[in-house]
DNA sequence: GACGGTAAAGAAAACGATTTACAGGAGGAG
DNA sequence: CTCCTCCTGTAAATCGTTTTCTTTACCGTC
């Protein structure tokens, strides 16, 4: 917060008696320079304190190193666990990123994207917001850069996506509980219209199937995925006439409200209840047994995320063979802690 | 993802039969242009789908709208609420924000500073590090932007802030525990050598004397900011030959070990203990009969923060009284809630 | 009818970098 | 000695805007 106007290009130029060609060529490590004038260069940038002007760069040369990251909820902790881990990779590679939260509003989100358009950033990593792409799936179709979608695919939209693979994660949460004898089981499964609830319940129902059991239709709660939600849904279970000895929550927000639920009504964990939920969560801690969760490997999706949309950065598109878009799946792991137990007989 | 180059300035011109600088006043809405001109030029904009390239509007304009946003600890919850209504705000406002995560380290962060001056940002929000700042504080002095701290403050560093009060909110635990009729208590205060620790504990201390109330310095807990630390000095505390019937936590990684290790002992809350915390969390929910803590106004820093910053930008730093770094702080709010009773006599 | 004033539109000069195309000099071959 | 070829370094064009400065046209007044 001081000092007049900030040293150009020229000016490093004059001080080292050599050309502006001369400064960007050894600034950018492009062209030939000889040893002698690299150093006055260097020398001169140095004292003057020259940072290159980005606009001009990017005018000039047509990539901003700038991404856009577009969340459809900041105050997700899975999502901010995957902008954390995004803004660190891209940092790394040498990109800047611009944030923009959706807050689940497709309106917020379109005036987003037609910032990052403005902006020219070079890619855009999306989180879709849950609802209003019915009309909309050209604004991102459209989009001149790169894009790639996080966590959440929308149907029909010829773009690169990464995603857990939230049928296997449906599945190992029920292989888990088969394995501890369980037969009467629950879900909380948060919306059915949302495609995330309803492939993990899928892969939950077919890999209780798959072990000869049936899953209960009754046991299933539908709503929304708020906490409130998830308190409710606890509460008609825990009220049954036949008690489930095991729930599957699907979202980690209906895990708090299940685990309000069953502080009130003070349930014993897993003495006579078994419980599992989605993702790590940083207050886990603070439940007695430690929670078993099966968790969505949000390093790696942030990993593949970055080096896909990179590549395709650099790569522009050219192959017409390897132009198709993406759907990439990955693993979700089971961890098991002491909020479940095999069932007492 | 496809679609040719973007058109420019001149196709829109050239479509609606103007001159470019038709077309930029009208899309800026500054200087004269005919009614009949300005619907022309937006037909055409609105038809090629015009979007102005930001990098050459800002290389001529010397303006960018894009704010930077360096945050010292993205994993901090009341941080991550912090970056959400700024950014919220700022969007508003018709600034974009580069996100930045130092994660507590100093060398990232001067990295991140360095990148924020290429990209000429109009203004920068800081949470600064802990530490590092020693040799250090030139680089944000010479910032050549309006630069601003938020909730931590740097020793004789000239910069606009706005922070917490945190002696005051020393004070209001203080006073509330002493309401309640509690004489032996316990603080568990984090690191010594952090200002925002001291002045709690300064807050809280001088809170109690003024009731005439003497702080046992042996129940003062000092160590480090992390759940860890808080979960030993709360053992520890619980070991204690004359147990403190009072608990004040002034951060919440502390608070999260503070409840483990309650939960663990089976101490029954507000009978045995009463306990108080620092700022609202998503996981406050779970905790049986509520948490009493002090919040710390997060939209008001927000909204000032970007507001005085917003102003720094548009006054550009003219009338010369004016120019002194305003250090704004913000009142803190006691919430209270189950966790804190009477004491029994 | 000439003149001045005003409003609207356009021509052209920046802004600060990259990049292309060219110039100059050294060195070697014929 | 001349010509050709590298190899460095430089001049100048360019990117897409905004903004200044002219130009043009229109109108009312004397």
């Amino acid at each position: 917060m001081s000092g007049g106007p900030l040293p150009t290009i020229h000016e490093v130029a004059r001080l080292a008696g050599v050309s502006v060609a001369t400064v960007s060529k050894t600034l950018n490590r492009s062209g030939k320079v000889s040893a002698l004038l690299q150093e006055r260069v260097n020398a001169a940038a140095q004292k003057l304190g020259y940072a290159p002007h980005a606009s001009a760069r990017s005018l000039r040369s047509g990539a901003t190193r700038i991404l856009g990251l577009l969340v459809a909820d900041l105050a997700n902790p899975y999502f901010l666990k995957l902008v954390e881990s995004i803004e660190r990779l891209s940092s790394a590679a040498g990109y800047s990123v611009i944030l923009c939260n959706s807050a689940e509003d497709p309106e917020r989100e379109e005036r987003h994207l037609a910032m990052l358009l403005s902006q020219r950033a070079d890619g855009a990593i999306v989180i879709p917001t849950r609802r209003g792409w019915s009309g909309r799936q050209a604004a991102l179709a459209n989009l001149p850069m790169p894009g790639i979608l996080v966590d959440r695919r929308i149907e029909g939209l010829d773009l690169d996506s990464v995603t857990t693979d939230n049928v296997a994660l449906g599945r190992l949460a029920a292989e888990h509980l088969d394995d501890l004898g369980h037969r009467r089981i629950a879900v909380i499964m948060g919306s059915p219209e949302h495609q995330i609830a309803r492939h993990r319940l899928d892969g939950f129902r077919s890999g209780l199937a798959a072990r000869g059991v049936t899953l209960d239709e009754r046991l299933i709660e539908k709503d929304n995925f708020s906490e409130a939600a998830g308190h409710a849904a606890a509460l008609r279970l825990l009220a049954h006439a036949e008690r489930p000895t095991a729930v599957f929550a699907t979202n980690n927000h209906l895990a708090l409200g299940l685990l309000r639920a069953i502080t009130e009504r003070n349930v014993s964990i897993p003495d006579e209840l078994s419980i599992i939920a989605v993702d790590e969560l940083p207050w886990a801690g603070l439940v007695r047994p430690g929670m078993t969760v099966v968790t969505q490997p949000s390093e790696a999706i942030a990993e593949t995320t970055v080096s896909t949309l990179l590549s395709r950065i650099t790569e522009g598109r050219s192959g017409p063979g390897e132009d198709e878009a993406k759907s990439i799946q990955l693993q979700p792991a089971l961890v098991v802690r002491g909020s479940t137990a095999p069932m007492r007989k």
